[in-house]
DNA sequence: TTGTACGCGTTATCAG
DNA sequence: CTGATAACGCGTACAA
């Protein structure tokens, strides 16, 4: 046996094993009547090496400099009733000397909670998702809670990554928008199991049971096709992105109906799909151009196309409107600036984020596991690249 | 006294009371030869009760449901070489079909890293800024690295809360770009203390010995003005950010610098400084205009200011560039949309992220804690804007 | 009014 | 190959 001594009176001839404890070998001193086991480190050592191992204060540091316990600083430090004047202003004051910075890291790790929202976007390429990113942050910042963005990129693999990464545990609630090439839902399924709640914004998938912020997809597409129609266009070529997802759908199924509204027959070789990048862009309209009944009008449900298209035919000394009218979809700034300034559904943009912000803290507040289905209005805008003289 | 029986043989006569452990009783049983103390809730209960306590699977619930120790789980679920494919195959199995993911707060409580950089930008208003977002993501997820991103909204005191959150241990380093109207940098000198990496990109400070990553600032105005110099403007304005903002300052030098070379004298009423709102644009362009001595060109630091003043100008029915050329700085997409399309200095957004987030890894990585500065190449971009006939 | 003990879910260090 | 145990830094019943 080696040489054991109390930790009290530190004399070795009184111990005594006393049995086994968790693995360990408990001692007993006959004289102090007390039971003990060996650690491997002394107690002084440890509070030695412990107040400069790292450059963060903790409440540890602090606790021991004024010689109170943690809890005492964690208390006074949340301004309890219970702790004196006196402890707080000299826990808060040290505090400051040492310009303590809880560690956001354990506190979430035991109140569960970190008062931030996640917010996955396909891109920021255009300033289309940034505005709906204004209106989350606003809306967030009211409620006292913090905003983290992750860009997939328009990359599947990278949105199943970001929604990994954010929901362990390092966000209260998740705001996701998909790319456009995400067909599959596993990632999200898995994920809504943890109890985390999640809100679709924009582009959104009815595969799982979320609730969800549209826009006026079908009515905004209808408003433009009846537009370019009271304009006077006949043939109104159709610009959609890939045809999987809702959004493409629910604006095609508004431009037919307006269509068949007004006795017009749906004509497939007007309608085309694309990834909304410049190539595809520029063979659809070339298509087009190259159809022996022209086209006279093109609606594009992305603006971000809308304007490509524009500058394509300029380029190509067609006139817009007169010759092909043009028209978007979405209400983004370089609407304002290309020449002719672009006609377009303005989808309100932050009130999508500012609507879907608010039902994710609801849930996250309230515990409201409920699924809502939130529409936010739109407003058809006119301008010239759609008013044929 | 109670009635204490023993954990082990549950016999009530044996037990002797053994002193005091941390204030706590400790009981002994003669019989086992076990010592012991009483807890609240016995270890059944309190093992009933973990299991499905929370919606996410924990290492304890796999460890657990196989009969193994926890640290087992871990290495299993690490693949580490020491255990057996048995246990492997069985773990993961369970963990598959749990959806176990692990909690990434703990994680980074023990390993102090989370493989995350925080990039805190003032606005996404335009492409400016997120085209600089997509080097820094390039180059981090190359690495291994998250990005979460932060908005400060041009606000100082969003800046200061989102340093101070990012910070609090949530991030290994940070990328700052400050607000327009940062003036004081105590927040970041006393986040320097903890030993978490900073580097400062584009809108940088001296006051603070962080890294810093500059576009050609100086060499890009005077590319600008020698241009317009060449194109054959005689009364160049400039149009400025806030006086204090090295930005401003820098570009200024170079503007005054190529005027000097050619022998033309520095105007103060040509020089003015924004906060590059579109009223403030607005009033200063209107100022230039009713001078006696008639402008020839407009130099705008910001591309989107310059989009704003050409935009103005055709409102005015002023021939962009034949009565007034215009410049602008930055190089953003809005620049190739507008018409005339817009002479600029690329300061290649792109290349900047890129630069800041391979310095700041190579900080995190190496722990190296040496000052850089670092200027990224740009170049002169000429358009019509610019093309007097 | 303050301190003790415990737990949050992991990883790491020993000790078998 | 596996398990026990101690951290990580904090919040909080419970005890005193």
């Amino acid at each position: 046996m080696p040489r054991v001594s109390c930790p009290k009176c530190n004399k070795v001839e009184t111990i005594q094993k006393s049995g086994i404890v968790r693995n360990k070998q408990r001692f007993y001193c006959k004289d102090c009547n007390y039971n003990f086991t060996i650690h491997h480190e002394s107690n002084k050592q440890k509070s030695k090496s412990k107040i400069s191992n790292s450059l963060q204060t903790s409440l540890q540091d602090i606790a021991k400099a004024i010689g109170i316990s943690v809890s005492t600083v964690s208390r006074a430090l949340h301004n309890h009733p219970d702790i004196s004047s006196k402890t707080k202003t000299a826990v808060q004051k040290l505090a400051n000397e040492l310009s303590y910075q809880p560690n956001a890291l354990a506190q979430s790790l035991v109140t569960k909670s970190t008062h931030t929202l996640g917010v996955i976007i396909p891109n920021l390429e255009t300033t289309f998702f940034s505005s709906m990113l204004s209106g989350i942050q606003h809306v967030a910042a009211k409620a006292g809670y913090r905003v983290v963005i992750c860009q997939s990129d328009e990359s599947h693999r990278t949105e199943v990554a970001n929604v990994q990464a954010l929901m362990n545990n390092m966000i209260d609630g998740l705001l996701l928008c998909h790319t456009l090439k995400t067909d599959t839902y596993d990632h999200i399924k898995i994920q809504m199991k943890r109890g985390i709640p999640i809100v679709q914004f924009y582009r959104v998938n009815n595969e799982v049971a979320t609730s969800r912020v549209f826009c006026e997809d079908e009515k905004g597409a209808e408003l433009i096709t009846q537009h370019l129609i009271d304009k006077g266009c006949k043939r109104i070529a159709l610009l959609l992105g890939p045809k999987e997802i809702n959004i493409s759908q629910k604006r095609k199924k508004g431009y037919l109906k307006i269509l068949a509204k007004n006795k017009m027959v749906e004509d497939p070789e007007l309608i085309a799909h694309v990834d909304f990048s410049q190539a595809e862009v520029v063979k659809a309209v070339d298509k087009w151009l190259a159809l022996s009944k022209p086209i006279d009008a093109i609606f594009s449900i992305s603006d971000k196309s809308a304007v490509q298209v524009i500058q394509y035919l300029k380029k190509k000394k067609i006139s817009v409107p007169n010759t092909i009218s043009v028209a978007g979809f979405g209400n983004e700034y370089t609407g304002e600036i290309i020449e002719p300034q672009l006609t377009t559904f303005d989808v309100k943009t932050v009130n999508i984020g500012e609507e879907a912000a608010k039902i994710l803290l609801e849930k996250i507040i309230n515990q409201d596991t409920s699924v809502k289905d939130i529409t936010v209005k739109g407003k058809l805008i006119v301008r010239s690249s759609s008013m044929k003289k």
